[in-house]
DNA sequence: CGATGCGTTGATAACTTTCAAATTTAGTGG
DNA sequence: CCACTAAATTTGAAAGTTATCAACGCATCG
């Protein structure tokens, strides 16, 4: 059986921020970033950097999972395609989200490099060797799991919405990952965006010109989005 | 952070199979058999055994989520209710699959008996002690929870197709788990399997209607469904 | 029986996709 | 730096899919 985890960093580092940065948010981060620490120290320290330029493949579906990965810098996606031709995304990664863990021998998506990336790569038997000597690590690497498996829990009931809802849902999910005030500065295209979501580009511009018109956001340039509303957003979440 | 998670067993009892019976699959669950039963032994020890009705609840979103429950007998279903009262399904658990791990303290869905229903429950406490000093337990308990990641990314997958996709990888999901042949005895109600798949009863009851003129299934009663096709039922699937 | 819950079927409305074209943005070479 | 081409995004109109509203059938249960 193939799995695919994706692991989100609790510190998210702003886009393009160099890998050791201090995090400058004052957020509920800090009260267990010794624990979080020691699982991306631990990776900082077997780990290896790579480059990857924009939309280039980072690691292919049904390839041997050998690595595992750490967003330095720039926004990567996992996806899958099916047999028909459609694009599923599984997950969009900024920079301190890991990506690639998978539990058994093969990845189950592909990765994509959105915008040009760095990585930081971590040979999988080795962080295994690791977990298996030092529980915190093993622990983490469970919660992290699970947190995934939160995640895609919110996702599930994302999708069953309506195209509104989806659309204000990743809006406040962005803002949420990449705070930077009330913009977001999104790194990938409309296309990736309603493969996200399970919508068609076209209706995915509709909403957000629908949504501009209805004052609960801005849109200035097609990647850069203000919420102007969130409690209207929050409202369209269910 | 709320964690629901689930698990299911690999090996899947006949619905109102006794809980100790030996499973009768000759399937692929025997080659690690002895793993699964020591996550399985270890909770049929220390577990009590619970009885609930028929639409009962076992445990509601936001409980403090104290343990961990096992299907013995019957049918769950695991959902959320929306603020404007749609109700999404989580999943649904037969006997053997595991249900209500959580991670942090509070259930973030509520539990209902969908058929009578008995449940080996077993205190959360109690299995992270075991968990802590058996390294097999706990990765049991991590790899359990990575197949339920798997599951809910396959069930991403399918919440963006078409009704038609949906309810033909709902009707191929429930004959692999609840193995009789090609027929399948649903426990659960049209309006659960509607809000399982994000469509409206209106839609399940057409879509399964014209499943069966088109001869890939039968319907002979409203809760039995034999699969005549399942090639095409697969093709579906994406 | 009559009431009630569940499932099916029909007609219409709402929403999203599809197909097409216009417009804006980004990238490239002079 | 500007002009030009290609790509991305937006907008429009029509078609397709699913939801909504309504009625009917069927079984169960008091």
């Amino acid at each position: 059986m193939l799995i695919q985890t994706t692991i989100r960093s609790d510190i998210v580092n702003r886009p393009n921020a160099p890998a050791h940065a201090v995090p400058q948010a004052p957020n509920r981060a800090l009260d267990r970033s010794s624990e979080v620490n020691s699982l991306e120290q631990s990776m900082l320290l077997m780990g290896a950097t790579m480059s990857y330029p924009r939309n280039t493949e980072i690691f292919g579906e049904n390839e041997t999972a050998d690595y595992l990965y750490q967003v330095v810098s720039g926004s990567v996606r996992t996806y899958k395609v099916l047999s028909d031709g459609r694009r599923q995304i599984g997950g969009f990664y900024l920079p301190g989200d890991i990506f690639g863990l998978e539990l058994a021998g093969e990845h189950s998506l592909s990765a994509e490099a959105i915008t040009d990336v760095k990585v930081l790569v971590v040979k999988r038997t080795a962080l295994n060797a690791l977990a298996a000597r030092d529980a915190t690590i093993a622990h983490q690497l469970f919660v992290r799991t699970s947190s995934e498996l939160h995640r895609m829990q919110n996702r599930m009931l994302l999708l069953v919405k309506s195209a509104r809802e989806r659309v204000a849902s990743f809006l406040l999910e962005m803002a949420e990952r990449a705070p930077r005030g009330n913009a977001i500065e999104l790194p990938m295209s409309r296309q990736d965006i309603a493969d996200y979501l399970g919508l068609t580009i076209e209706t995915v511009s509709r909403t957000l010109t629908s949504l501009e018109s209805d004052a609960a956001i801005q849109v200035p340039t097609s990647r850069r989005i203000v919420l102007r509303n969130r409690s209207a957003l929050s409202r369209m979440n269910g």
